[in-house]
DNA sequence: ACGCTCACG
DNA sequence: GACGTACGTGAGCGTA
């Protein structure tokens, strides 16, 4: 049958994303048992296209089969209709890692595998359908799909694989109405709520087969829709003609796109046994290996072992033991390494530097690992500790020169078919760009303790090797020491070094090994893959393209906030009448309540009397002026320590910028915190404050861009509990906290007191917090009855937020955690304590899944964002938990605020499609200050 | 080392 | 009925 395809040959073309979803959902999960990976569609795919291939034998046998698939979720029929395929569901976690391994599948079975980037299965099929029609050759669709009934006739027809039935003209004609050429004319004026296909508003495919069968096709029907007697009918036609025109084209498929396959290349071939029979015992399907294994007369391969011991490594069974890791001293043994992490596909990479800042510490040594137990460490710039004269600083003997270790490392850190495995690895990743190595790809086991576990512990290196190994590992301090007498690793002796550095890589790579697979046990693969790891690399760019900030500026605030704290303190000295610190709140509380005796002294646990601003400011407004300065003179020593002093110190001298490292795995929510120096809590509340921002500025010839998301937690509270009257203030753009304050109080709008919605602004953040009345008494400063009343009042008027509360405890009390609307999980083991800890716990299960929410949201951005912005000359900066920052060239500016809310406005989507829309903010200057 | 205070979202 | 609270962070300072 070899040669060109034409009369007498048989063409099967197999949708097979149809089998895989089938397969998935049909079928229980099932994961692999070696490292817990879901295969569950994998195994259901397997044993379909091998029913398959046993039922097509015989004389009906197809000469040539191609299984087609989905790519991407993009296609050209986006470009027509956005709206397109919206309201599908984001795929299953458990089913994403397992698409691959269907195309694998596939292949190990020697059938032709098809998709293509664009385009839809479907019209992989209609092309290849025609081309084979054309030729004079048969055609059978291994589908159920109605929208390929288009494509029967002449030869094409379809079987439904599951209830064995064949689709013929009859069967086209008896769920359409009409014939195989019309069918896409029904479909327009139909529509299809599945593929969110809108078609003509009231028809449904009874209706549109009259339709086009009294007037022959759609656009006749359309052009003489003025006929219809109906009145409803011709309504619908004259007045959406446009959006049945565009569900046609929706609908159409594609029967001419560009293939890179010929019919030829489709010719049915067996399979090779052994590649099949691999691929089936690597997934471990041992009834299906040993099943097909026989039908091919071929000897089963091995499985690996699966017993409970070897999948679940007992670390006892290969305790952590510092001395029997290796020193590598020369190329040669180095190349050993390379060769061994290469044959394995993966390696644990640890850096040893002088320090913490990763942008000035010096690169001392790297450690590698490549099986539990088996590291080495390279040294590459120990230097001689000692305080004799002549020794001291000089280089150790027995290290390999820094450039020629890293020329050998560079090709494997940065071997796409490696992976690299960190703790922590934004810090390895940056200490590593500064020597050239764009180390990739990653995996980070402080990430994945994270994804699996936030809100049960912290995720150090430490904490998750006692945690999970039970080992603790060589404390830093016993090499470093402490204190004003620490020294820097290059100090330390080569061989203590290796003890150290070798164990970190061992350490990680059996973290890796204990939490990778966890991932998918626990359904948080998606979190870890699309939100934690990739933000490395985004971050590691930020952090080390840094912020500039002017020192002068900052160093003229200083001087003029000292000058105002000397009168101030003058000033708060008398009217004590003695002196004392004023920075020390133990001696101003004496002052305060012992020495003046003011009323309303609180002693806090530690005995010392409370004076904190809320304390003072009521003090202040009893008229009394002491505590009104001391006021004055906080926020300036607070202005002027945290930011325009502190700020100054962490100018980097080589770049004149300040780069702060953002900490990923810090907050609970999901959120990133910002540290040395913290960037995330520059002043911006009081005016005084703010202008320390207008040391933020941008270079010569650009800008500085500032992108804030508009009310995002609101806006996800109003989308999670479902407040209908919410989202549509949302959707209208109005004032949501005038428009709570009208609902509440039954005050109009246009009557509205800034007094009224400033309580109403409160309650609405309230909510977020997990409101109380205390809380919102004391924040409003009235009384707590009052503040209870409000509430109540907005749990009658909003009724679906207090269910949203309850439902949400009741999650947690039942699971042991939230959860975002992306999957990120939120622990929260105090959820059933007794006592006030319960308050506290309540109110944090309350909120984390809004703040996560809409932290998931901004990382999406973020990750994102290096794409959309590569053809502009702009650079992002920092982030603000809501707000992003950007550095551009003047004359992109304009551009760059578009892209970059494009990207902020769509970061939800494909995978969550709110109810209400994400609206951002733009400013543009020379400053922060100017931008923001 | 720890608690207080205060800067941000 | 009392408890004692708004959610999430980091830094600098004083006090132990």
């Amino acid at each position: 049958m070899s040669g060109t395809f034409g009369k007498g040959c048989h063409l099967h073309l197999i949708d097979g994303s149809a089998f895989i979803f089938r397969a998935f959902h049909a079928l229980p999960p099932l994961t692999r048992k070696s490292d817990g990976l879901p295969v569950g569609a994998v195994s259901g795919f397997c044993n379909m296209l091998h029913k398959y291939v046993e039922d097509t034998r015989g004389p009906e046998a197809p000469t040539h089969v191609a299984v087609v698939f989905d790519k991407g979720s993009h296609t050209f029929r986006n470009d027509l209709y956005d709206q397109y395929k919206a309201n599908r569901d984001a795929m299953p976690e458990d089913l994403r890692p397992q698409i691959p391994l269907t195309r694998e599948a596939t292949r190990a079975f020697n059938i032709a595998c098809l998709e293509q980037e664009g385009f839809e299965a479907d019209d992989i099929i209609a092309t290849l359908a025609t081309r084979a029609r054309d030729a004079g050759g048969r055609v059978t669709i291994i589908s159920s799909d109605k929208d390929l009934m288009q494509l029967v006739g002449g030869g094409v027809e379809m079987l439904d694989a599951m209830k064995n039935r064949r689709i013929g003209l009859e069967e086209v004609h008896a769920k359409f109405g009409v014939g195989p050429d019309r069918v896409v004319d029904v479909q327009a004026l139909a529509g299809d709520s599945v593929d969110n296909i809108p078609g003509a508003p009231g028809i449904g495919v009874k209706t549109a087969a009259l339709l086009i069968n009294e007037y022959g096709d759609l656009e006749s029907l359309l052009d003489r829709a003025a006929e219809i007697r109906q009145p409803k009918r011709r309504q619908a036609l004259q007045e959406h003609r446009a959006q049945i025109e565009l569900s046609k084209r929706l609908v159409l498929l594609d029967v001419n796109m560009p293939l890179d396959v010929a019919l030829d290349d489709l010719e049915v071939c067996e399979p090779d046994p052994e590649t099949l029979l691999g691929f089936l015992s690597q997934m471990e399907f041992r009834t299906l290996t040993k099943r097909i294994a026989e039908k091919l007369g071929a000897e089963p391969p091995a499985l690996p072992d699966t017993s409970p011991a070897e999948a679940d490594p007992d670390p006892e069974a290969r305790p952590v033991d510092p001395s029997a890791y290796e020193c590598v001293r020369d190329a040669g043994a180095l190349k050993v390494w390379i060769a061994r992490a290469r044959a394995l596909g993966r390696v644990a990479v640890d850096t040893e530097t002088t320090g913490l800042d990763e942008m000035r510490a010096g690169l001392v040594g790297i450690s590698l690992a490549t099986a539990p137990g088996q590291a080495c460490y390279i040294p590459l710039a120990h230097k001689a500790g000692g305080d004799d004269l002549f020794s001291a600083e000089a280089p150790v003997e027995g290290q390999m020169e820094m450039e020629a270790a890293l020329t050998l490392l560079r090709p494997l850190l940065e071997d796409p078919a490696v992976m690299k495995i960190g703790q922590n690895m934004k810090y390895d990743a940056k200490i590593l760009a500064r020597h050239g190595i764009d180390i990739a790809p990653i995996d980070d086991t402080m990430l994945m303790s994270y994804a699996l576990d936030a809100g049960l512990h912290g995720h150090g290196m430490d904490a998750l090797s006692e945690r999970h190994l039970s080992h603790t590992p060589i404390p830093i301090k016993t090499l470093l020491g402490s204190g004003k007498s620490a020294i820097t690793f290059d100090l330390v002796p080569i061989d203590e070094a290796v003890k150290y550095a070798a164990e970190d890589a061992d350490i990680t790579l059996r973290l890796a090994d204990l939490l990778k697979p966890r991932l998918h046990h626990r359904k948080v693969a998606t979190v870890y893959e699309t939100m934690e790891r990739p933000l490395v690399p985004v971050l590691a760019k930020m952090e080390m393209t840094g912020v500039k900030v002017d020192r002068d500026t900052l160093s003229r605030m200083s001087n003029a906030f000292a000058r105002k704290m000397a009168a101030l303190e003058a000033e708060i000295h008398d009217l004590a009448g003695e002196r004392f610190n004023v920075g020390s709140p133990k001696q101003l509380g004496e002052i305060l309540f012992d020495k003046m005796g003011l009323q309303g002294g609180q002693r806090g646990k530690a005995g010392a009397y409370a004076t904190g601003a809320d304390i003072l400011e009521d003090l202040a407004a009893e008229g009394h002026d002491l505590p009104a300065r001391v006021l004055d003179w906080r926020q300036l020593s607070k202005l002027k320590s945290t930011y325009t002093d502190a700020l100054q110190d962490h100018i980097n001298p080589e770049t004149g910028r300040v780069h702060t490292s953002y900490v990923i795995a810090g907050a609970n929510t999901g959120r990133l915190a910002s540290t040395d120096p913290n960037l995330q809590n520059i002043p911006v509340r009081s005016e005084e404050g703010r202008r320390i921002r207008e040391a933020f500025v941008a270079e010569e010839g650009k800008v500085l861009l500032s992108l804030d998301y508009s009310q995002i937690e609101l806006r996800i509270l109003a989308h999670v509990a479902g407040i209908g009257a919410l989202k549509e203030a949302f959707r209208q753009g109005q004032d949501i906290h005038a428009m709570t304050a009208s609902e509440m109080f039954s005050v109009p709008l246009a009557e509205m007191t800034p007094e009224i919605r400033r309580q109403a602004k409160a309650i609405n953040f309230g909510v977020i917090y997990g409101i109380s009345g205390f809380g919102l008494a004391r924040n409003l400063r009235i009384p707590r009855a009052d503040a209870q009343g409000f509430i109540d009042r907005y749990f009658e008027r909003f009724p679906g937020i207090k269910d949203y509360m309850d439902a949400t405890i009741a999650f947690a009390k039942e699971h042991g955690h939230v959860q975002t609307l992306f999957g990120r999980r939120i622990h929260t083991p105090e959820i059933a304590a007794k006592g006030p800890r319960a308050g506290f716990a309540r109110r944090a299960a309350i909120n984390a899944p809004i703040q996560g929410t809409a932290a998931d949201i901004i990382r999406r951005a973020m990750i994102r964002m290096p794409e959309a912005i590569a053809t502009l000359p702009a650079k992002m900066l920092l982030q603000v938990h809501d707000e992003l920052i950007f550095e551009v060239e003047e004359h992109a500016a304009e551009d760059t605020v578009a892209v970059v809310r494009r990207v902020m406005e769509g970061a939800a989507l494909p995978v969550v499609r709110l109810d209400v829309p994400l609206e951002v903010d733009a400013g543009q200057g020379a400053s922060w200050a100017e931008a923001h």
